[in-house]
DNA sequence: CCATATCTGTAGTGAGCGTTACAGATGTGG
DNA sequence: CCACATCTGTAACGCTCACTACAGATATGG
């Protein structure tokens, strides 16, 4: 049996523009022609590829979490849990005005409310936040066990405000808020980690 | 010319059924169907009311912001800006999840990102948005002049930043962050308002 | 070279969307 | 009581949506 006529488009050039859609329109917003025109494709190979619709977002995201993993890696690998917030909200004012990107954060602009047809597509992006956060958790408990963090720190508490501010910064981006103005949120917000933090 | 028959439903009443739909499904999320079953009028009545779906919008953007300014100016009545803050954020961690409404904001929740033909509608709410931040920096802008905050504090940042975490906070509660978690990230974040705080 | 399996482009499908035409109902002004 | 203006409910409009049937194209395996 033979493997049938290869596919003639790249997979992930195709979901790197895909995702750019999701990112500027959100999931619902986001229409089937306006997807396959960005692909460079026609609908038939995306449904092919991707399932359906809801099946192409998941690829985005699982793509863009991909992309992000790296330099999530780099924020953790920060010395003091004030740095690792440092690096996180301040290369976050820098990504989400990035003009190579459609501003702001996919994980947000997906879609934060939808009709019934797409209810569970929130969750997936929460779900996908949620793995940051814990992340950062488990960094912010190692800065505990390092006595980085005062006794009474509670290191979920201090991931869930980084990623509250990261999210918030976001939603300020994809409205035109410019690049100085979410420095000086993150500069602020860095100063309650500080706070927490031992000595110094 | 006589005046013509009088409408048998309460404008207000039916605002504030579609306020919540917007709420939980977004701008693109509701449809008509929905709003004017919630609202327990039929479409032709809704047009001759509110124009279109846009004009319903705004007119339950409008009724959200004019319900919350006695808050708000219960917020920035607080004598100090770190109370100020404080107010603000715990009361936005009741707010947000409180059962009587949608879990999170509806500026918000309204629509992040929509699709071509509604692309002002993110616009719409950051207006809004907008508007609470400006009431903010104005009362840290006294703050200032009354010596509340650091000679070197930015009084706009600090309302973006407050503005930034509360949007955040909002998008957490829409994904099933409960009541303590949001309490525990407005505590985090007041603690940053504080650091910016003159004396104590 | 033939059978088979998969991709590609065209051209649709039914369903649901926001919106409105229409006719009947109900009020006001003369 | 009568013209007129506005609201109400029914039923539909045109359009766009996500999705797919189909036929032709292009590879592999024998």
């Amino acid at each position: 049996m033979g493997m049938g006529r290869p596919r003639e488009f790249d997979a992930e050039k195709a979901l790197d523009q895909a995702m750019e859609v999701f990112w500027r329109h959100g999931y619902e917003g986001a229409t089937i022609a306006q997807l396959t025109e960005a692909m460079g494709i026609n609908p038939p190979s995306l449904y092919a590829c991707f399932g359906n619709k809801e099946g192409l977002l998941k690829a985005a995201l699982d793509r863009y979490t991909k992309l992000r993993s790296a330099w999530m890696d780099e924020v953790t690998a920060a010395p003091t849990a004030r740095e690792v917030a440092e690096r996180m909200l301040m290369g976050i004012a820098e990504k989400q005005t990035d003009p190579a990107n459609p501003p702001g954060c996919l994980l947000v602009q997906g879609g934060i409310a939808c009709g019934t047809g797409s209810a569970n597509v929130p969750f997936e992006l929460a779900a996908r936040r949620a793995q940051n956060e814990d992340q950062l958790r488990d960094r912010f408990v190692r800065a505990m066990a390092e006595g980085d963090l005062l006794p009474t720190s509670d290191p979920a508490a201090l991931a869930r405000y980084v990623s509250a501010v990261s999210v918030g910064m976001g939603v300020m981006a994809s409205s035109g808020a410019d690049r100085e103005a979410l420095r000086q949120v993150a500069s602020v917000a860095v100063e309650a980690i500080a706070a927490q933090s031992a000595h110094t």
